[in-house]
DNA sequence: CTGAAAGCGCTAACAG
DNA sequence: CTGTTAGCGCTTTCAG
């Protein structure tokens, strides 16, 4: 060895058929081996002590390719930044733990271009299967990938007409019993700070939080004085909120369907001078490292792991040819009463 | 199309070849086409047209595999739901962004044998660069990956003796900022709970404690009374510092050499009845949203983004040949004084 | 500027 | 149980 300044130690590639010729076999024999095919335990030791001597290792791309499938599924998510993401995340690698199959995370960051490009890389990866959690309800285009008679899973979000299995909470339960606590509680005037416009997750959300708004007073028009919009971001939520406590009536309660913008929720009450249970707070998903956060908040608390898990369940099941009729599960929340809601007149 | 229950719709899938017939021109042309070679304008267009009307999609596996080199990059990060480490990982995806390189996340939980298997499947799918913040100083083997002459880059943690670029952050100064800081500030029996033995921050973060400590007080024997390896997450934490208040004489001030670590401090302060400043709490990290937490924490601030960002500025340099010599990249860190650390008497 | 042909490393028939 | 053979789909010489 004698390398000059910056050249690359590249040992040569060993191969199969390197390993073949090391041990007095064929290369079919020694891909057995790696395979789990029939053969005798003697010629099986010789080849692995051959390949470990070289210091063999496999070319899954020349395998996939020749199997025309490999053996990595991707997941791809909107927001790496969010914990609950990441949590999903943990869901799904655990359950795939126990198979062959390795989990690569793609992060779309919201952004449809960024997710169509993974998702070309999972088609022409020629990757064993997909979950998604859908940047868009629209423009994310599952199609080559179903074309392809590729396996995939939608989780959290579903995009429109997408003929896969599915995985979701119930987004519109949720914003019902959120909003309908929220009445009870006593607030009257209770805002609604929903995610971004075609988003499956805000529209249900929001329309929970509507209907609980009409069963309570059939008698007023709904309108959408105290209804935001924002981008599931800390900022968009702080934004949102220093909006409504502008308006000439602000609102005495808030219900706000993501975690992360329920901080910048907070971050602007407090600017304000707000403290909740004065002015109500209800989160969809709890905040991240809740114990931090005082008084406690009220949240509507989310399997986030759970939905990873049954994402990848399903998805196995997909791959390994289970060919049950497309399903949507739906996952349940539950309310979580804490000091945040505790109602207008105080605690 | 006549699909009973449960079939899947799988299109012939369209190769290069079908693409070149329907545009009557050779394979070759098509694969100029798609990669910038030399073609008519006018050929060009019509092989467009035809891979187009045939829905082709390039198989990246048989590229990669004639290439010798796919055109993905591993980033290969120890915990997922380490804020620290999400965003590092936007750092990573942002400078790929501007090239054809994708990224793939690859979380390895702390747990060698995952991350290993990653880095089995770096090797095998012959990817074109990796990014590590190794698991572990000693069981962390980046050595097939280097026989291959894969670039890699390892990032905040260093495997010890890999020969390998490297970015990682001053830790042991900013270790002993913090420690001087607290002493400064007027904490006699100052903590420091720091993170697993054998990761090179953990320690490298103590030595800077221990320096600073040495230095103001050099007739005292250093000891380890008040030293606590946890394991870089919020119930590590946690019971290091019920630890750490069961003691005889309780520290007045703690160093956390991480920030997840730091919520379970805080947990067991609350806990304890204790609130900083009257026990100085100073993190190395930021804690995930720090406006929630009052007082407002004091901390070591670290360019986690930038982190991520060099890292694959570096790689992306050793991937397009560059064969300077292997370089380390510290970045700085700085302190943040704020009310946590405001001293043992009170603000 | 274009086509023909070889082959990346592996696995899956098919014989033996 | 084992070897031979034929590709998987693509890029890249090498001629023309």
């Amino acid at each position: 060895m004698d390398l000059t300044h910056g050249e690359r130690a590249r040992t040569q590639v060993v191969t199969i058929q390197d390993v073949a010729r090391a041990a007095g076999v064929s290369p079919a024999t020694v891909s057995r081996v790696f395979n789990g095919g029939n053969v005798t335990p003697a010629r099986a030791q010789s080849v692995q002590q051959a390949a470990a001597a070289l210091g063999f290792a496999p070319n899954r791309l020349a395998r996939s390719l020749r199997k025309q499938r490999s053996s990595v599924i991707a997941l791809l998510i909107p927001d790496i930044e969010n914990p609950f993401f990441t949590s999903l995340a943990r869901g799904v690698e655990d359950a795939a733990q126990r198979t062959s199959l390795s989990v690569v995370l793609c992060n779309s960051d919201e952004d449809t271009d960024k997710e169509r490009r993974y998702l070309e890389v999972a088609l022409g990866e020629q990757m064993a299967g997909v979950i998604v959690a859908a940047a868009s309800q629209d423009e994310t285009d599952l199609g080559p990938l179903i074309a392809r008679g590729v396996p995939v899973v939608a989780v959290d979000r579903r995009p429109r007409d997408a003929e896969v299995d599915a995985v979701r909470l119930d987004d519109r339960h949720g914003g019902e019993a959120a909003t309908r606590h929220l009445l009870r509680a006593g607030y009257r005037r209770i805002a609604c700070i929903t995610g971004p416009q075609g988003a499956s997750t805000s529209e249900e959300r929001l329309a929970g939080h509507r209907s609980a708004l009409r069963a309570a007073r059939p008698e007023d028009a709904v309108d959408d004085t105290y209804v935001r919009h924002a981008d599931f971001r800390v900022e968009g939520g702080r934004a949102a909120m220093r909006d409504l406590l502008s308006l000439p009536e602000p609102p005495d309660a808030v219900f706000v369907a993501n975690n992360l913008m329920t901080i910048g929720v907070l971050d602007a009450l407090r600017e304000a001078g707000l403290t909740p249970p004065g002015i109500g707070v209800l989160s969809f998903g709890d905040v991240p490292w809740a114990s931090l956060v005082r008084p406690s908040l009220s949240a509507v608390e989310l399997p986030s792991y759970e939905l990873g898990r049954t994402a990848a369940d399903l998805l196995l099941q997909r791959i390994e040819g289970g060919d049950a009729p497309l399903q949507t599960v739906v996952l349940r929340t539950t309310l979580q009463v804490r000091e945040s809601t505790g109602g207008p007149a105080g605690p």
